[in-house]
This record gives structure tokens, sequence and C-alpha cells, in this order.
DNA sequence: AATAGCATGTAAAGTGTTACATGATTTC
DNA sequence: GAAATCATGTAACACTTTACATGCTATT
């Protein structure tokens, strides 16, 4: 079999924690790497024909039966392998708000200031949303441990850099606000 | 026409600093939203159909005929209006390393360890390399100033954006690491 | 009565990457 | 002599998003 596309490597890797549905395999995912269920139950009936990942199907009464999906040891092993892997350098970074920063010269200040006060705002809103969601999952699975060998371990190194990456574009924001006020007091 | 996507915004806001071609936005372009050129030509020729840009062609001896192209007033309205629209909080943050920290719990200790001291190695990389790049673009269109009346402002809030991200993820590395040595001690 | 949650799937459209194609000049 | 730079373009493939499709239960 080829090379696992990223996608398939994130499924896997929330499947070393514990068996999912398709369905929570969508939801845990948005932590670190989004995507549709139209995305996700294709690919994961893929890495079943693979051998990569079993599932057992839960039949259920009131709610559609589900597909409770587990990593195999083939899948667990080509996951390891394509950690290992060191990455062609990549560097996504597609952020639509630098395209707007990069073009504020066309803005009147009054709304380019107004742009930053409300990137503001969405930050401290998506920080609120993360740190309530890091608490539900903390409840679901307990909370990560500091410990290397716990296999929480790479949940709460993600936590962590999910945190330190919405507070370190809100110390931006908070540094570029300034530079605006001054131009403005001057007209 | 209907909405612009990411990339026709982010060429109008290149564009608004200077005329460029096709080429030199390519790479200009990897600064804030990267694309292939296979990308970008055609997208220029729907831009220009739509009256957002126009080009002027310059033929060269030695060196290929080019199309330097302009925003016009109609595509710097486009921009401004796209530029105050409220993006409908969109969070993309796609970066394969976090899928390989997520599942670090399935790797030896060492191999842990070695994917991050391999992580600060490339993060150094890409700050020396942006560095550079701000260096030669600096030189080539001016040190962008601190002013918000300049048009040279965008670039110098995006520049500082940049450096800080890549310096935040050191800085999480750098406190990442001296986890798992603890671990490691301990066998 | 309407919305949200559970749960899976397919189809179509849009976006992005890799490969194919050309060709002169300059640098190593 | 090989590789890099300049400069544009198309075709094929891979990935992502949006829309279509179904249906029961619990909450507002």
């Amino acid at each position: 079999m080829h090379a696992l596309n990223s996608l398939s490597n994130a499924l896997l890797s929330m499947l070393t924690r514990k068996p999912c549905t398709g369905y929570e395999l969508t939801k845990l995912l948005q932590l670190f790497w989004q995507a549709q269920h139209s995305q996700i139950y294709p690919l994961l009936g893929k890495l079943e024909q693979g051998g990569l990942v079993t599932f057992e199907l839960i039949c259920q009464t009131g709610k559609p039966d589900k597909k409770v999906y587990s990593i195999t040891d083939a899948g667990t092993a080509k996951l390891q392998q394509w950690i290992r892997e060191q990455p062609p350098m990549e560097y996504q970074e597609r952020d639509e708000f630098l395209i707007k920063v990069y073009a504020i010269g066309v803005m009147e200040p009054e709304t380019a200031r107004r742009l930053f006060l409300e990137r503001r705002d969405a930050l401290l809103a998506r920080l609120t949303r993360l740190e309530a969601q890091i608490k539900l999952m903390d409840e679901e699975e307990g909370i990560p441990v500091t410990d290397l060998a716990s296999r929480q371990f790479g949940r709460y190194l993600l936590y962590q850099r999910k945190v330190r990456i919405i507070k370190e574009e809100m110390e931006w924001v908070d540094w570029s606000l300034p530079l605006f006020k001054s131009s403005v007091t001057i007209d």
C-alpha cells in the first residue's frame, strides 16, 4: 500500500487513544486536523480495506447503528513509521487574516484599527472555546499526564501548543494596536 | 461577479504594493499564502477578465516576455470590501507535526525526543531563512515603516507576526524537551 | 413545532499539488 | 557540461468543502 495522506495519519493518531466512530473522529479531529464527515467516512473504509483499522458494528435502538473503529497492529506500525519520517520542510500557515494585514494600507486608519480589535475579540472567544473543549475532554478522558510514559502525554503537549498559539497572536495584536492609535491621534 | 477566493484576495493584496508578474507573485506570496504558478497564472487571467487587474506585456530579449499586472480601482474596492467582511470564524491550523505529537505515546522515548530536537533544528533553519528573506525584501522595497499612513506598514506587521510564530513554537519545543529528558533518565 | 444531536453515506464543485512542456542566459 | 534563473502555460491528480439524502429521539 502506498503512503498515507495526512488525514489518514490523523485518524490513526486519534485512534491510538481509544476506539471511535467516524462521527466521534470528526469532532475530535477538530483539535488538530479538521475534516468533514464526508471525507472521513470514505477514508475509514479505505483504511479498513488496507487492514490498518478494524470496526465493530454496534446496533442501537433509538439511535442509528454505528461502527466503532480500532487501530490494528499494522496501523500502529504504519503510524510509527510515518512519525519517524522527516517531512519535506513543508510550511503551510495559510491565514486569511495575514492577507488582510498585508494590504492594511489601503484601509482607513479607523477601519484598520477596528479590524484588529475584532480580531482580538475573536481570539479571546476562540481561547475560551478551546479551554472549554479541553476541560470537556479532560472530563471524558481523564486529565492528561505530564509523564512521557503515559498515552495521555501527546494530548497534554498538544493542548499546551494550541493555547500558546492563540495567546501569542493575542500578544501580537496587543503589540500592534498602539501603532494604530498613535497614527489616528495625529489626524 | 461572485465572491473571490482567498488566493485571489492574496494576489490583489500583494499588488497593492506594486505591479508584479505572475512569476514574482508566486515567490512573493510564499510569505503569507503559498501557491504554485500553475494556480496563479490561470487566476490572474480570471481577475483580468473580471476587470480587477490589468496587465502590460513587456517584451524582453534573452528572457521570456512577461506580463506585468497592476491592480485596478475596481480591484482595490473589491479588496477593501473583502477586508471589511468578517470571516466565518474559520480556523485551519493544519500542522502535520501536531498529528505526530498527539500520537507521541506510541513512540519510544528516545525517538520521541529526537523528533523534537529535529523540529527545533528545522524551526531554527526556517527562522534563519525567513530573516534572510525579510532582509532581501527590505533591500528591494525599502525597510518597512512603522507608520500606519505608509503603504509599508502592513508588511512590517506581517514580518513581526511571522517571526513571532516561529519563535513561539521554538519556545514550546524548548519547554517540552525537559519533559522527555526526565522520563528518559528514569530508564 | 422547531431545532439539535446521533450516525452514516454519496455527489458535485472548488482548491491545491505534481507533472508535462518550452527555451534562452547566466552561474558553478 | 549541469544546474539555476527567468517566464508562462496546461493537464492530471489529490484533497477539501458544500450540498444532497435519511430518520429517530430529546430538548426548547
